[in-house]
DNA sequence: TAAAAATACTCCATAGGTATTTTAT
DNA sequence: ATAAAATACCTATGGAGTATTTTTA
């Protein structure tokens, strides 16, 4: 599990399909459909039902979709923080 | 950015030594100071001082910190999903 | 000067793309 | 039959280890 993965998950959710997300993404069809197939793997379980017209979230995908969400919200801030004006870089020991 | 790199960050600020850190991961030190230089350009600034006797957080990693405790804190908790029992994956039509 | 961290290097696994096949209604 | 998804295959890069050098108080 990593962030891409999480963004492509969130992206196939938002678009309904996969190839439309991987498109939005910058990625392959295949690639994504690959993404998907690892996250599903590493957690066991089916995050989408695929459909002649697209995907469909399961139960376990709509439970995963909050947390991850709320993954990418909290990578995005840590990003933030080089962004800021931080101009006293000293140190602030905290063990050792 | 990813779990890994998370993972080790906060071990390391845990032993407040890379070496240390490294060991309690089953990594090498090498491998360990490799992941905060990629963590650290990411993110464009210093997350720790290196010291003769080990490391010392920055602001900046002070700031990242709790942020990247509750990622991995929310990791955790999307890996459970699939040890739930569930016994009804009916799709939950979300879009599409 | 000594312990911790960084670099050099090599190797393999992961993850991407393109082409193609399979699936589902 | 047709549109979306999965698979096959190849390739490149990321990230690991070992050996070594550099750093810093």
């Amino acid at each position: 599990m990593n962030e891409r993965e999480l963004r492509t998950f969130v992206a196939i959710v938002e678009a309904g399909r996969m190839d439309r997300a991987a498109t939005t993404l910058g990625y392959s069809q295949p690639a994504v459909s690959y993404q998907i197939k690892c996250l599903e793997q590493e957690l066991g379980t089916r995050l989408f039902l695929r459909h002649p017209d697209g995907t469909e979230l399961t139960k376990d995908g709509a439970m995963v979709l909050p947390a991850a969400r709320a993954v990418l919200t909290l990578l995005d801030g840590i990003k933030e923080v080089a962004t800021r004006d931080i101009r006293d870089p000293v140190g602030l020991r905290v063990s050792g």
